[in-house]
DNA sequence: GCATTAGTTCAATATCCATTGAACAAGATA
DNA sequence: TATCTTGTTCAATGGATATTGAACTAATGC
């Protein structure tokens, strides 16, 4: 963890909800429900979403509400949602969230991304 | 319903998400949690958070997003929260989302006010 | 060592969003 | 009718937030 993350007990709502509350940002957690199980994904998977600067931009905002996890993997970033942490904090606030935001259109780029991600051995 | 409000179905989750990512909205949505079963609050109500102006604005982006409803009685407005619109649409979250922000803290002026709205034969 | 890949930093801009005050409108009350 | 209460509208402002491009760093592979 060589990123600032917030301890589990300085997760805020109000912060949570901010960083949940911006179209980009939504559709990268969308992007995670989706995979989360195959061990997440790196950055550079979301490349449909936006600019690769303004991905760093968005995915640090994630970072610092405490919504997910970045852990530096050789040059990469690999991305996971901090699952436990926000059901211990807020129970039942990111289930039903994800089976929302895990309807939510996805860009044809991105989706084969995710198809590729959740394929075995991909991780 | 002389105010526009948006039908149960064109309720989203980014909307949604967006409006109570702000510290005022997620406190009036607080202030309602509390008082909702005595039949919600009226503007006035809320004018600890913020003043009567910026309040307008603030009621109507809950309103837009579907998350409260506002009906005119006299001069006043009686807002509420739509629970079963939200319940229906995304399960669950309400409820995490209130179990929370009604732990929020809330500035002494509106205090009063949700004291004196709980006390029966207020509403 | 050199090029490649993956992501970051920084400064600039653009856009959106919250906040304010003055003037207004509508209903209640006398 | 005059006045008070409650909230709205509008235009203006300030501040935050998203977006961009150029230059950069760090790890990897040849």
């Amino acid at each position: 963890m060589s990123l600032p993350h917030p301890e589990t007990d300085q997760i805020t709502l109000p912060n949570v909800l901010a960083a949940l509350g911006d179209d980009t940002r939504l559709a990268i957690i969308g992007c995670l429900a989706r995979c989360d199980a195959s061990g997440g994904l790196v950055c550079g998977q979301f490349s449909g979403l936006t600019s690769k600067t303004n991905l760093t931009y968005h995915v640090a905002k994630l970072r610092e509400a405490g919504v997910i996890n970045v852990r530096p993997e050789g040059t990469k970033r690999r991305v996971t949602l901090r699952r436990d942490d926000l059901d211990q904090r807020f129970p039942g606030f990111l289930d039903s969230v994800i089976a929302t935001a895990i309807d939510l259109p996805v860009v044809e780029t991105t989706m084969r991304e995710l198809e590729s991600a959740t394929k075995p051995g991909s991780a």
